[in-house]
DNA sequence: TTGAAAGCGCTAACAC
DNA sequence: GTGTTAGCGCTTTCAA
């Protein structure tokens, strides 16, 4: 039922020599007789030979195996990482274990000890916080370590500029007119964003995760713009908290000045598409919204909606691509972020209406 | 730098006592005083030891590893599906390598043979093609293997019931009051939709694929209300055809006396909203349009569209359960569909709209 | 040009 | 109870 495959000791048998002969052959180093070379080559065809990279790799170190600890391989940011990371690792004969962390710190302290005891030979990581990093700078001291999405200090990170992203999305809509901009965006439990109004200004504080970076940016954006703002125009609503529809909606409600809303991700999107439905008011017609998402919700969602396109499959590939120079020595660690991304084209939103509000 | 990390062999000296007595004690079998249990689980701790499943696996020929190799990982559905698998496999101790065959049959043989050089112990694939299946044949050889989404035949599969749910969706509209609905898909090169329209009868021929499938119950959901249907109401663009919007929506214009389409999948849905929006024509108003969709999509997907939700996730959960318990050899490899899968509360298509057409 | 042998880290049968 | 030992499949040094 189960037929052993055939190991290199097998095909050596079948072509009558060592089997550290049958190994130069297969591996292709060291010296062998046209004779041998083929006898060899025969057998494992005829066995149907295939090396065992767990043998190798206990014997080299090299597993051919990376590492991906995603906070939820479901979302659509990181299920297109993945498939970037895939498309780097296959053409290098490398493979990806995945471990889904479940945004639990410490699921994801376990599934980076589980595959490091895999062997992996490089790991990529999206953090679930960014201030919490000692099982990071231990992993990274075990093997070549980078963080995705998520930049924790003093580890080599890809990240998009979330910042520069939602300053940008302000300001182009400012252009369009519209003066009365709100955020809604969710919090997480473990880093939350902290808003200071204490002073004059209006600052956020709190870790540089995306949702805490994008409100940043919104504010100054605003700041820029010369534009008042005050912690009512924005809405922040707990991580995949059960109100959190209600509480966009009732915000909304209150605030019936706004012509124009960012979402700091697609969940607040559809909160406040929702919200307008139940309060008869329509996008773009009479507030214009723009969404953080992913690409791939960005091509499926239905106009009129601005979207800052997040490109994962670009964020994976180039984590993926870092990875492998530290992996190959061909690089340093470094502490800085390597590249903040943009889908081409979409990089700068583009806005389906202009204001219409006074 | 890289401080290796410590074996079973530093943590045996460590502690004084020999290899097999350490690794008893860690592997928790046999016998050891509580002396000796305590010393090595000191040394162990002291050292940080992990245990090498490349070893272990070498040993005992249980890596702890399982395949997936997917058609797009990027897509909705197998991502959900991944999330699943790993949610059954991470409880259990394995982890999940992937292989993304980017829909190239010979990708989807490279990758089997990959993951089964790196030992996994079973392998869920969702394939290609449902007509070639040697190599899967020879891989479910080797290992348990499941297919998932698409059934070849003679392999254990989970699949959703994609005939069933495109016919009662079609059973749904007549109830509604339609009659003139239409059926929107994208056909594979290599495994086409085959109509025969020769007889009287209209039948959709070509293999068990889940597109061929969704014609199927298409067409017997007509066939069932005793509503005429031509090769008119059927729109089939090439699967990722350049010029698939643009025949989507000549197709959708001459086609003027339609009430209701029924989409294949997300981009058909996308297809048939653009073309309405460069018809004036509007979604529920004008047009009812129920889409087979995976379930991430359906939730962020903005009203009022009708869907047939897949449910990704607990397609994987179950191939991945199935797959364990053949590991397991709890259960004989059987070649039936193990089962049909749609999402709670959402398999009965709902509709937004009665039909507003003569 | 080829073979013998050691060893990667672990498990398990067997001896003490 | 604990130690010795062989071996999983592979690579690689060294000797022939």
């Amino acid at each position: 039922m189960k037929p052993k495959s055939a190991s290199i000791k097998d095909v050596a048998a079948a072509a009558g020599v060592s089997r550290a002969t049958a190994a130069r052959v297969l591996g292709g180093y060291g010296y062998a007789s046209g004779q041998v070379h083929e006898a060899v080559l025969g057998a494992a065809r005829e066995l149907d030979y295939a090396p065992s990279r767990m043998a190798k790799a206990m014997r080299t170190g090299q597993s051919q195996l990376i590492g991906f600890v995603s906070a939820d391989i479901t979302d659509g940011l990181f299920s297109e990482a993945l498939g970037g990371i895939c498309r780097i690792a296959e053409p290098l004969g490398y493979q990806v274990v995945v471990f889904n962390s479940a945004d639990r710190l410490d699921g994801e302290r376990e599934g980076i000890r589980n595959l490091l005891s895999h062997g992996v030979e490089g790991l990529i990581v999206s953090p679930v916080v960014v201030s919490q990093r000692e099982h990071l700078q231990a992993a990274a001291r075990a093997v070549p370590l980078v963080c995705l999405d998520r930049a924790p200090e003093g580890l080599p990170s890809v990240v998009s500029d979330n910042a520069g992203a939602a300053r940008r999305a302000v300001q182009s809509l400012v252009e369009h007119g519209h003066h009365q901009i709100g955020l809604v965006s969710s919090v997480q439990a473990e880093e939350p964003i902290v808003i200071d109004s204490s002073d004059q200004i209006l600052r956020v504080l709190g870790p540089d995760r995306p949702s805490v970076l994008r409100a940043r940016g919104f504010v100054d954006g605003m700041h820029d713009a010369g534009l008042p703002i005050g912690p009512g125009q924005l809405c922040f609503t707990p991580h995949l908290a059960e109100d959190a529809q209600l509480r966009v909606t009732q915000w909304l409600e209150a605030k019936d000045g706004l012509t124009a809303v960012l979402a700091a991700d697609s969940y607040q999107a559809r909160y406040v598409y929702r919200a307008l439905r139940l309060l008869r008011r329509r996008v773009p017609e009479d507030l214009s919204l723009i969404v953080f998402s992913d690409a791939e919700w960005t091509e499926f969602v239905v106009p009129p909606l601005d979207t800052i396109s997040l490109d994962g499959a670009e964020m994976g590939a180039r984590a993926a691509g870092a990875l492998f120079e530290l992996i190959r020595g061909s690089a340093q660690a470094t502490s800085e972020v390597i590249s903040a991304i943009h889908r081409p084209g979409q990089s700068v939103v583009t806005l389906s209406a202009e204001a219409t509000a006074t």
